[in-house]
DNA sequence: TGACGATAGATAGCTATCTATCTAAAGCTT
DNA sequence: AAGCTTTAGATAGATAGCTATCTATCGTCA
């Protein structure tokens, strides 16, 4: 009674299982990380920075952010405004700008870390490593998919190459 | 501390995964909905109205598209206004009102679904019946742990039941 | 060298989501 | 019956995402 009937229903859920879990994901993160003013979006960006092997560009640290341009530009906008972060103009190209962590950010970081951490611990309370691997293959194939309907189809390799086995 | 290397990995990548999936689903799914002047939030409505066993309150429907109640009434503002759903008023409650297709809706439903379709079987095109299942899997028990948090432990089933193999 | 296309970042405006709060009605409790 | 508490839906305002467009700068090539 599985394969047939049901993988229709499966199919015709996945979308929308999708979209929940995200919005619950970042409200669950969101809400543990009150306490310091921060939201997923921002700590997403400074983890970003933190993890970055050299400096990054904004058009870099868009994409390894996973968002478009005019999202980080709002981000970088707030998280500027609060000393968390500046942006530097780069001498061969007065049009770029590397991003970079202030000294007020780091021990802000940690502790956030942390935070995080604890959020993953009891998210993934149930599910094992193969468990993970496996949805996580599922997630490349589909990702590869929406490339091809996009054309852009290598950057989403680029992205976990960038910070997934480094 | 967990077992492979790439676990740890793994675990920090899955949420910013699942987010960066969820808004491309969703905008495929818009791109395609274009020509229809509805986007898939919209349609997610008409489809659990479609397929639902009985009159749906908005508290109801709400429940089962997995969104907020403010979330849902703009939305319903907004399908009522262009006549494809209405709002009809409870003889036992006057608080709650219940939604339903109007038959201008009903024609426009069945080629969206064929559009839906498509989306689903190119976005799944490497993906097998089991690796969804094994993956829906996943997904549900991460469900059931942000449902712990917000001590709603039996909506996520509830929602399940309602419509996943009924 | 001057002009034109491409690129980096910023801005504007739309959609969708959330939380917090309001209003009205329903349901208890005394 | 009066007065709380709870519930259904609506409203307001914040956050975050997107596309389209603008400005400034870079690079190329005629």
């Amino acid at each position: 009674m599985t394969n047939s009937p049901d993988s229709n229903a499966s199919r015709e859920q996945f979308g929308i299982w999708l979209g929940m879990l995200a919005r619950q994901w970042r409200a669950e993160v969101d809400r543990r990380l009150s306490p310091f003013i921060l939201t997923e979006a921002r700590w997403i960006i400074l983890f970003r920075l933190s993890t970055a092997d050299h400096d990054l560009t904004q058009k870099e640290l868009a994409r390894v952010a996973g968002v478009q341009g005019p999202t980080l530009v709002r981000t970088l906008d707030w998280l500027e405004e609060k000393g968390l972060i500046e942006r530097r103009e780069v001498p061969d190209d007065r049009r770029a700008k590397t991003v970079h962590l202030t000294a007020k950010a780091e021990p802000a970081l940690r502790q956030i870390q942390a935070v995080i951490q604890g959020v993953r611990a009891q998210i993934f309370a149930d599910v094992s490593d193969e468990e993970l691997e496996q949805c996580l293959a599922v997630f490349k194939k589909i990702g590869r998919q929406f490339d091809a309907f996009a054309g852009s189809a290598q950057d989403r390799d680029m992205i976990m190459v960038g910070q997934g086995k480094k």
